[in-house]
DNA sequence: GTTACTCTTCGGTCCGCGCCGAAACGTCGG
DNA sequence: CCGACGTTTCGGCGCGGACCGAAGAGTAAC
């Protein structure tokens, strides 16, 4: 589908008078131009022009009959199509040059001071929600019941971390994924359980804080080698957990 | 149905640097403004504008990041919208000329957003309705009990994915294929599968989002030689999934 | 503090296009 | 054939807005 063709439908919406005239024709019968252009309060001429755009477009069919000539909507899509966009309340990247910067190995999975972060993390973050061990509200997530018993099933004592006063469930922007994954007290120990299970393994680098041009991810990572065959480990496992 | 509300939403589609941008986020992350200025080629100034526009009509949110600013598509739905209105065929009479031009690998499949596109998606997406998983009414497409029950066995959430507030089933035309494949929570969610699994497999190619002639495909694709591979698993393991 | 970077705001230019009225085209009735 | 009427095409006007570069505001690292 072509940003070209979006653009271009968008634009044919754009016009207040094309939208009126649309709006007029919704309820499936068809009217002369005389009596659009009327509707619409504009000179004949314009509606004439208006309707030509959409005709062009497949918006709108017509129909000669004698001098007249009658214009319908095309067809219960395009109908469909105005009342989903009429509903709406509004109150190539060629480029990602400096992402080749990133180690793949970084980018696949790191730490971000005491949860893990990266491409994994993400999926992770995701496949709980999706899962349903977290919720996500409009602008919170919390834990569900469902939640719980995992993470308690994986060693982690949910409750006791409820009550140290860090907030359990945070999420942070990922910095090289561009969507969020799971923080907080609970981020921490899952992250600390991954480890422990051998899930995840720390990289053999010394653990030095290495601040990125993004400047907000400290990773002690995981290695080049050693990644691959750990988060393979990690996917199906995790998979596993979350199939219950 | 106001109609000022669908001329306002209509121009903000209507120009194709703001339809890039929409395009460009389509993939649900969050990029900031230096990058989706680069990607529609405009300057970073003008990107903010229009940043700034579709902020305000609520379409985009905005998460401030130190010095960076991460915009993501405000939620599901608009997300649905672009999705929708992309998937409208204007009946352009130049535009069947580029055919030849598309890339092999490209028409044999690519990822449209979130979705699998292509030959390949569009053979899954007949196969699963010819084979009783979707059905097909008038001009409405649904998931059967059958669907289900495959879609539960790959792993998927079918009753999760149906309260998100995404539509659960939609076809979107092929843009090489001009016929309709698997869209919606239902499209992406089997993409992921997929992608899990190893059935597919993105391209070497850097993720980037190349823009073709006509101008309207997102394409982290797959590449030549892993793709024949690849893509025979695919169907050999899913017609087998289609035979139960 | 300084430097470097990102992002927004502000002038100013320029193109697109929505608008109208006049004229041309087509069809119907007399 | 001729006038009446519905519609489309054409020329020209004027506004809106897309665009850029420069300047300003804010943040991060040294």
């Amino acid at each position: 589908m072509s940003v070209a063709a979006l653009a271009e439908l968008g634009s044919l919406l754009a016009d207040q008078s094309r939208s009126t005239l649309l709006v007029a024709l919704m309820d499936g019968r068809a009217w002369t131009v005389t009596e659009l252009a009327h509707h619409a309060t504009i000179a004949r001429s314009t509606a004439s022009e208006h309707l030509s755009r959409l005709h062009d477009a497949g918006l709108v069919v017509v129909e000669a009959q004698g001098r007249h000539r009658y214009f319908r909507l095309a067809d219960n899509y395009v109908a469909q199509l105005v009342e989903t966009l009429g509903g709406v309340q509004l109150s190539t990247p060629g480029s990602r040059r400096h992402f080749s910067k990133v180690p793949p190995a970084l980018a696949h999975a790191r730490s971000c001071y005491d949860h893990l972060a990266g491409q994994v993390a993400v999926e992770l973050y995701e496949g709980l929600v999706t899962s349903g061990h977290l919720m996500l509200s409009v602008d919170l997530v919390t834990i569900t019941v469902q939640g719980r018993g995992l993470f308690q099933s994986l060693g982690v004592d949910v409750s006791m971390l409820e009550r140290s006063g860090r907030p359990l469930v945070r999420t942070c922007l990922d910095w090289t994924e561009r969507r969020h994954h799971l923080a907080g007290g609970l981020g921490a120990a899952l992250f600390q359980v991954l480890i422990d299970r051998r899930w995840i393994r720390r990289g053999r680098q010394p653990r030095s804080i290495v601040i990125t041009e993004a400047g907000n991810c400290a990773l002690p990572r995981l290695t080049g080698s050693d990644r691959t065959r750990e988060d393979v480990q990690n996917n199906s496992a995790l998979a596993e957990i979350l199939r219950t």
